[in-house]
DNA sequence: ACGCCCTTGTGAAGGCATTCACAAAATCGA
DNA sequence: TCGATTTTGTGAATGCCTTCACAAGGGCGT
């Protein structure tokens, strides 16, 4: 996952806490990454008018086990009542602070091709708290276009733009050949937060975070584990069915590498 | 499905033999995943006529450290050379070996929207051995357009194409409320490696590989961390500036990665 | 008021993954 | 042929994450 930033303000604090809202105990990356799919799952509670949820049945729905659930949660602060669960209503705006979704975060997206109208149009960004502010492509076709309400700039733009709309998050939904140079000019106007999607591995200067969505990766990987089972199924072809009961899924973004335990 | 304990054949086995093809010692699933990257990397390389790569070389270029390179080569073999580094097509081939990209894979993608088409449109598919085998869709709209060659099918034809073509792999793009109930008829089906880009979390029986692909949640990965950095700004502002010098990237990133779990 | 029962929060243990650091191997020049 | 040089492959050390297991805490029924 995301790299290794949050190591650094390790320093030396001792029991430090500061202004409004922020959790203490460094929160570690894996906690950070499921967070996100707590968060869904309580949307889901919410709309089903559920106040209050034990941590075996939210990690059930988020499709973890109970206790890295709460050992994840703890990191925010105590917000469960022993003996109940959670208030649905109040870790659900525990981790939407947690995760900085109060405040609304300018996104650009660059790229509008096939890939990148879909993003345009994606309901989960809108409804997140991500506004797209600006989209931008090279490309004199698209450049001029109407998309969501917003006009397509030309990428010479990028950086005016960017500063001008005080962009905090940019989406890189270029070919591979073009992405390291879009990506040079978000740094230099300032953008540390990327998210990638072009097939390349970007170089950045230590302060920006860099997430990639590779879906030639993802395949792979499934293929890794597919190739494994047809190999195991011809070995063990005598045998018979091995159909396994239903079990939750294993949620978490990777492989489902099955419990195990 | 990757499950293992038994991470060192220590006593066990001395010089043991594989049946085909398998590689051996069970591969860790970071290094599975990473091994996507390497391919990429190599394949950059090969264009460029380059015939002999160092793990400090390649290291760089998929943004790992070189240890952690070599570590992960390790499972695959010795295809190293000391001294000299390692023969690009030769390492290439094994990668492509090990990740099962010799057998073509028949893909099926479910749900032609906004991003269904993109995903259909993708050449980092086709290009990479997977053959998208079949497109369905519930919408009359939808249903008997032509894409990339295919004519879309309706979703009720899924479980008799889904054998008939031998679909080892399904995508997942339809809206999150009818994610899981594509995902029971696949399973139903017997597809057993699903991408999946609804934000739900799906339940599957064990034996079922599930990876996700979770934009929201990526994004909110970033808000953290922004919002971390925006805070360590304002406490720091007398301080002057930090910037870094240029640093490859901090590449893992990705997905989940979140994934392994 | 008082236990009883339920569920959280968390030390401790165990597993993986990453990184270190170096001996082993292979090439090359002399 | 031999030693210098380079770079691999990998035990060992380290650190992070997950899982276990249970004491502490809180509500609720009586
Ligand atoms: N289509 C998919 O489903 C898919 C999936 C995964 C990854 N990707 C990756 O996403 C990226 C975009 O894919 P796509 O299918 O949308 O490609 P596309 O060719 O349809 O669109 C790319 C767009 O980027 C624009 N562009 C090119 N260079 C640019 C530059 N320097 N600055 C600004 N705009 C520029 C082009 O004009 C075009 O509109 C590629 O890197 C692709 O590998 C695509
Ligand atoms: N658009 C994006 O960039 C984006 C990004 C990330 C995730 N997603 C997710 O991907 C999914 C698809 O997004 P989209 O923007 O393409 O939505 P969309 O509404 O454009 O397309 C969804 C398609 O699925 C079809 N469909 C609905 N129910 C179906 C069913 N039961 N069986 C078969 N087909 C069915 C619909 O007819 C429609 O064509 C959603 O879950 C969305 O949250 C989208």
């Amino acid at each position: 996952m995301t790299a290794q930033d949050d190591q650094l303000d390790a320093v030396g604090v001792n029991a430090d806490q500061r202004s409004a809202a922020g959790a203490e105990r460094p929160i570690p990356d894996a906690t950070v990454a499921r967070l996100a799919v707590y968060l869904r799952a309580l949307s889901g509670l919410v709309e089903t008018g559920i106040a209050t949820v034990s941590s075996e049945s939210l990690a059930a729905a988020a499709g973890v086990n109970s206790a890295k659930l709460r050992k994840d949660l703890s990191y925010l602060g105590s917000y469960g009542v022993r003996g109940v669960g959670y208030d649905v209503a109040l870790l659900l705006e525990q981790i939407r602070a947690t995760l900085g979704l109060n405040e609304d975060r300018a996104v650009a997206l660059i790229g509008v091709g096939h890939l990148g109208q879909a993003l345009a149009g994606y309901a989960g960004f809108a409804t997140r708290g991500f506004q797209i502010a600006a989209l931008f492509d090279a490309d004199p076709a698209v450049v001029g276009s109407q998309l969501r309400g917003l006009r397509v700039l030309h990428v010479d733009l990028l950086e005016q733009v960017v500063r001008a709309e005080r962009v905090a998050i940019a989406v890189i939904a270029v070919p591979a050949a073009g992405a390291q140079d879009v990506c040079n000019r978000l740094v230099a106007a300032g953008v540390t937060s990327i998210l990638n999607f072009a097939p390349v591995v970007l170089a950045v200067p230590a302060h920006v975070d860099v997430r990639k969505v590779d879906l030639a990766a993802e395949m792979q990987i499934l293929s890794f584990h597919d190739s494994r089972k047809s190999a195991r199924a011809e070995d063990a072809q005598a045998r018979f069915s091995d159909e396994q009961p239903f079990r939750p899924g294993s949620g978490d973004a990777s492989v489902s590498m099955a419990a195990a335990k």
